[in-house]
Parts: C-alpha cells; structure tokens; sequence
DNA sequence: GGCCGTTTAGCAAACGTTTGCCAAAAATCG
DNA sequence: CGATTTTTGGCAAACGTTTGCTAAACGGCC
C-alpha cells in the first residue's frame, strides 16, 4: 500500500508512459526507448507501442524529459523594446520566418521583449538561467543585465539578427546595409541630386551608424561635401518610426537649402514623412526622391510606391537559426562569425531624376 | 562513495539551490521557501539566503519547478498560419500587449503559429498535452487537430482572442464589429452613398460575417435594397490582404454601377485598394469613400489619411489575459463568457459625402 | 539440444525542485 | 523557571522522464 504522504499534482490529466508501456504490454524503458530513439527497438514492438501511444493520446511531458537530459526545446527570441522602432512593419514576418525555421528542428518559440525596465530583463535572464530556453537569438544592440547576472555570461548560444555583434562574440546575421545605401545613394548622385536628407533612427543604432557612413560614402565618393547631407532624427522619445517621420518633414520645410533626395532608415519614417511632405504641397519624385529601408509590403501601395531597400527578413531568419543549431549541436566551434545577406533595392516610382534647379531655388516653395 | 552509473547533464552549468543552501548556512528547504513564500520563513534567514542567491548568481530550474508543481508559467498565442490575412499591420501590438500582460503575472509567452499542415498542429497539441504550457491565447477560428487529440478536449484554459468562440465554450474578446460597421455604413448613407463595396476577407471568416452583416443591416434600417451592396473577395488564396485590395480593384473598375463608398474588412486591403484606384484615376474622397478595420498606425499616413475602426488591440489583450488567469486560477467558474470591447471609427479625409450624381453616373469614368 | 546474437524486461538512479510532516528552537505565559 | 504555544528547520519522498546495466527471453542455426 502506497503512503501518500504529499500532494503535489492533483490534476494531473493525461495518460503517463507507464500507462501506454501497461497498454502495450512492455517495460517503461522500452516505450521511451521506442519513443526517443528509432532503431533501438523492434519494429514490430514499436508498432505496437506506437499504437498504444495514440490509443491513449499519450503525449511525454516536456518538463519531466526536459529536466532529465537537461536541455529544453524552445529557443527565445529578444526582441527591442518599446519598441520595434522602425521595424514593426517587418516583425511578423521575422518572427513567422523564425518559427517555421525552428519548428522544423523541433523547437518551440518563446518571445521576449526587452523594454527598457527592470522586471523585463530579469524575465530573460530567468529564462536564460533557469534552463526554460536552449538558446535565443537576438535583436537588439544591447544585451540584459540584472544583478549580478548578465546574458552575456551565460552559456546560452545566442545569435544576432539584423545587428552586428560580431564584436562580443556573437555570431551575426546581418545586410550589407552600408554597401547598399552607397549604391543607391551613387545612384541618386547620378540622376542630378546634390543635397540629401537622412532619417535617423534612434541614437546610437547599429543600423544608423551603417547607412549613414554608406551615403557619407558614396558622397565622398562622388566628390561631394559633407555638407551635402543633413541628418534628421535620432531621438529615442519616439513610440514609433511614423513620429520621427512627422517631426523629420517639418525640419525639412524649415531648411533653408532643401535636399532633393531623402534617405530613411526605416520604412516606417518614410512612409510618415512623404505623406506629410506631400501634404505640404511637394511632389514626388518631381520635387524630391525618397529611398528607406526594411521592405515592408505596404511601401507597393503607397503613394507614390516607395522604394525600399528589402531586407529579406525570412532568409534571414532562417540563417540564424540555423547557426543557432549549429552552436546548439557544437557550442564551442567558430567564433563569432557575421554573415553578411544582401539586401536590394526596389526601385518604385519615390525614385527619380533631381529637379530642374531654378536660379532661386533657396526660396522656392510649392503652393498648395 | 557515490557511484555514477548514469551520467546525464555533463555540461550543468548554474549554482544549484544546495550551493545556495550551503553558503548561506540553512538547508534546502529553507531555502526554497524563502524564495517562493514569503513569510514563511524568518526576516534574517531570508536575507542571508538572498544574498547568498544573488551571489551565486542562482537561477530556479524553471522545469524542475514545473515538473514539482505539475505547473508551467508559460502561456502560449496560437495565430492563425499563413497568415495574418489581413491584421498583419496590428500583430505587433496584440504581441506586445498580451506579453506585457503575461510578464506582469509572472509568464513567459509562446508563440504557436497555426500553419494549415500537420506538423504545426501537432506541435502545438504537444504544447498543450505535454505540460509545456499553462493556458493559450488563440486568434483563429478553428481549433488544432491532430489523430485523436484535440485542443478542445484538453483540459488547458484557452481565450479566444478577436474571435468569437463562446459557442464553443470558449471565453471571447471581441470587438463590436457588426454595430461599429452598421454605425460607419449609417453615416455614409447620411452623407449620400447609396451604394457600397464590402472588400471581404477569407472565406468564412467571422469578423467578415459579422461586418458584412452590420453593414447590411444598416442599409436596410436605411430603407435601401440589398443589391446596395456589393462583396468582393473572399478568397483563401492570397498571402495577404494586399493582394486582395489589389483584386477588388480592378473588380471595382469593371463595376457598370459603380459604388460611392467602400467597406473593407481590413487596413491591408484598403491600403491596396485605395492606392490602385487613385492611380486608376479615382479621386478619395471625392469620388469613393473608405472606411476600413483595425486602426493600424500606418492608415494615419496614407494618403488620404485612411478613416479605419480601431480594434484597441492592447486592451483586448490585456483583457484575455486577465480572462486567461481567472480560468486558470479557477478553472470550471464561469462558462464561455464573449467580452465586447468597443471598437471606435477614426475619422480621417477618406470618409466624405456622396458625389453628385451625374444622369449618366453609369458611364463616368475619370480621365486619367 | 546447445550456442550465439538480438531484443526486451526490470531495476534503480538520477535531473532540481517542492512540500507534508515532525522535531527542534524560540517565544510567551503563569 | 518550567510548561505551553508558536515559529522555523530538516528529512525525505515525490513529479515523469531517461538511461546504464544485468539478466532473461526469443529465435535461428548447426
């Protein structure tokens, strides 16, 4: 007679293994034997056990497994703050990249936003420590720390996407963002235009830093000063990439020089900016061209359609998790290496030749 | 002398509770409960195990917790698969508003997509049967299935989200689609339409049902005839919403009574819809009304600014996790209860009267 | 029938917690 | 100061798997 001397789980519903191994008429040991490894065991006997297995619906709990071999099935992915700055438009489709990706290994997907307080981070470091998570992928330039404890000193594999961390030794996936703004900044160089306006993101953004050292690039290159651009944004205050678009068009009507081409970091300002802009009475691409970032599907179906640089975001996905699995399956092997992706400009009709110069064109304003 | 006939974790990174129970002087079970219930143990015993905790930088197995207590604290969000028809502007806000939601009750969320092939399903009924989770948020309207296992017939507590499910004892959040519809359909009749476009969603879908019925509804209080109103769309096939406000389009154009005023089921298809006829030659709203779902941020920025009926998504999710909590505190109380949450039109410049009616509307075509 | 090679049964020890129960200590009271 | 009540500490058994080991069962072969 069983002494019942605690109670811990008092409804616990489902049929346990030894319920099916009593089904099938076997040993406990050999229906996880059948269950986990293949060819262990009998096919016949598998068969059997298999059956049995369904009969009862027998589903193996994951924390019991989970804490025996010492390693869990779900993977988290960080994601930035407050948030998504310009990139909300392109999330779901990362995190629906990610997750086929890591289903297909037999992970779960876990989330966690990193805002910017304290109970969020302790979250993650919970998960990290606590063995709920086999690794994460990251996208954020800044890793948690809570008390003590830091991200960075665990030995969770980690990957960055979209940022280059190579630097802390993470392995990176990443787009040639710099290359790619220089292109297509030397291509609006080549259609006639001289002055330039940048939509920053927040401070200090890895992805900033980047695309403006791109159009700074291509400037120099062209033989153009650096005054030629002017940097707009930057501020962290905003919820949303469509605010720094807004405040970014009235600093552009108040420029005594007015660029003729802009260049945003995301989508989002692009979007909010041209529809302000437009709405102050510029055309465009007649008056100005603007290109931006990330390539959300909605930049077709503006007016004008907006040039994007794509960022094929599922590729890219998938790429991290697969260097996820391979740190996974060989934690030590390769340092932190950054794999670039190429990113390329669609080229819509935001896009176009620079304006005829008038003589006076520090005054001219269209009317509305 | 211990023998060490089984070698699982090799690698078992993390201080464990004995460690933490070793430096600060108490035994393990001391320890745990001083982390877990508070005032069960001593003011100073509780201090020294804290920070004999944080010196270690000691972390709980969140599994061996579970696998103990027969509970999870992770939740998962089932979205519908392939996906995100058209809310896939506003995603991101219901994932930031139910994990902000969760974190603050101590869960961790987990993200489910409900691809329309087997494997997906199956994941997530091992999600489900397998202890991993504790409770779901689901955004779709059908259940997963896979050979003899059901998510209805667990025993988890799930909350329908968006969708109405009480009919399946499910507890719903859902917004008043039909009366916000039958009001934005009423005020368009005022302003002078008398003939409507609904831009449907997937087949079957019951948000389409319910807004196509508002807006049916309301032209009959208006006295006007059903054939007032015209459904396009529907179709299963398209990747996104975009693609279907592209199709009605041209639908629209070949339209020998054309509408004055259009309905769409989500912001994805208006966006589309809108941008393809202006370039056809309409002008918004002079010559076609929209109004269309969601309150996606981006809709502020079309061009016309874009009149939508807000779902206030965060709110929605705050209120299926509140739901979600009640049920798993106390699992049988309260049947399938439908939470309506009201949905409020945003007027923006796409919403405008009628244009007059030309003798010969019939053959009105706008130059280009 | 004896021998050998596969399979399977059975056992038991983990994995790292939580928790009922009892003993010990501390606090309170007469 | 001893007795009684209250609080706190420690022991050990679970939670549901996996896995190494040994021994037994089974089948085929000469």
């Amino acid at each position: 007679m069983k002494i019942n001397k605690d109670m811990p789980a008092e409804e616990h519903s489902g049929p346990l293994m030894a319920d099916v191994a009593r089904l099938a008429g076997v040993a406990i040991s050999t229906v996880s034997r059948a269950l986990a490894n293949p060819g262990r065991v009998n096919e016949k006997t598998r068969a059997k056990i298999d059956a049995a297995a369904k009969q009862l619906g027998y589903t193996p709990n994951a924390m019991a497994r989970g804490l025996r071999v010492g390693k869990s099935n779900v993977v988290m992915i960080i994601l930035p703050g407050s948030l998504y700055y310009g990139v909300s438009q392109v999330i779901p489709l990362v995190l629906q990249g990610i997750n086929r990706s890591l289903s297909q290994n037999g992970y779960h997907l876990m989330i966690a936003n990193l805002d910017r307080d304290e109970v969020s981070e302790r979250h993650i470091l919970d998960l990290a420590f606590g063995g709920t998570v086999r690794g994460a992928i990251i996208l954020s330039s800044d890793l948690p720390v809570d008390g003590g404890r830091s991200l960075k000193d665990s030995a969770l594999p980690i990957v960055s996407l979209l940022f280059d961390m190579s630097h802390v030794a993470l392995p990176s996936v990443v787009t040639n963002d710099r290359q790619a703004v220089r292109d297509a900044t030397a291509e609006l160089v080549a259609l006639g235009h001289r002055r330039f306006l940048y939509l920053a993101g927040p401070q200090g953004n890895y992805h900033d830093n980047e695309r403006y050292l791109g159009a700074v690039e291509a400037l120099a290159a062209a033989g153009l000063p650096e005054t030629a651009i002017v940097r707009s944004g930057g501020s962290l205050d905003y919820q949303h990439g469509f605010q720094i678009g807004v405040a970014a068009a009235t600093e552009f009507a108040n420029l005594p020089l007015r660029p003729t081409a802009v260049i945003a970091t995301s989508d989002d300002m692009a979007i909010s900016f041209m529809s302000c802009v437009q709405r102050m009475g510029w055309k465009i691409p007649a008056d100005l061209s603007i290109v931006s970032f990330d390539g959300a599907p909605v930049c077709e179906y503006s007016l004008p359609p907006l040039s994007t640089i794509e960022q094929p975001v599922e590729e890219m996905g998938q790429m991290a998790v697969n260097l996820l699995m391979e740190r996974i399956d060989a934690p030590e092997k390769g340092a932190a290496i950054r794999h670039v992706i190429a990113s390329k400009l669609i080229r819509r009709e935001s896009f176009g030749p620079a304006p005829l110069e008038p003589d006076d064109f520090r005054s001219v304003r269209p009317k509305i």
